[in-house]
DNA sequence: AATATGACTGTCT
DNA sequence: AAGACAGCCATAT
């Protein structure tokens, strides 16, 4: 895994998160699964650092952890769009994966 | 080559 | 409920 496959990769990872719909989230889990069976490998660690070296351009707060929480610094930013989206919010303040957790779609 | 680190996750305490 | 530990995979030093 390098060099061009961590291009397809990236590609992969972005593509998901590209195509959570509106008011939804994934896990970097979940995608991991995903990308993992089509990339054959990799992990939610991966899944986080193509987010963090790549997640800029894509709509990087549709993407929680597995406890529907994300970074505290990232959060703050998260929320606005949760409110504009109507993302289902636990009173806690993070997602409520109960009804927000989108699978993504396999792959490939 | 070895060690440390990260936008993670699950289990145990 | 909250913190500690270990597993996991790729990158950086």
């Amino acid at each position: 895994m390098t060099r061009l496959d961590h291009e397809e990769y990236v590609e992969l990872v972005l593509t998901c998160v590209e195509r959570v719909p509106r008011g939804r989230v994934t896990t970097y889990g979940a995608i991991a699964e995903v990308v993992g069976t089509v990339a054959g490998g990799g992990g939610p660690r991966l899944v986080g650092s193509v987010m963090a070296m790549h997640g800029g351009p894509v709509p990087w707060w549709r993407v929680v952890r597995a406890d529907g929480s994300l970074p505290p610094s990232h959060e703050v930013d998260a929320r606005p769009h949760y409110l504009d989206e109507g993302t289902p919010l636990r009173p806690s303040g993070n997602v409520d994966l109960k009804q927000a957790f989108w699978r993504p779609p396999a792959l490939g």
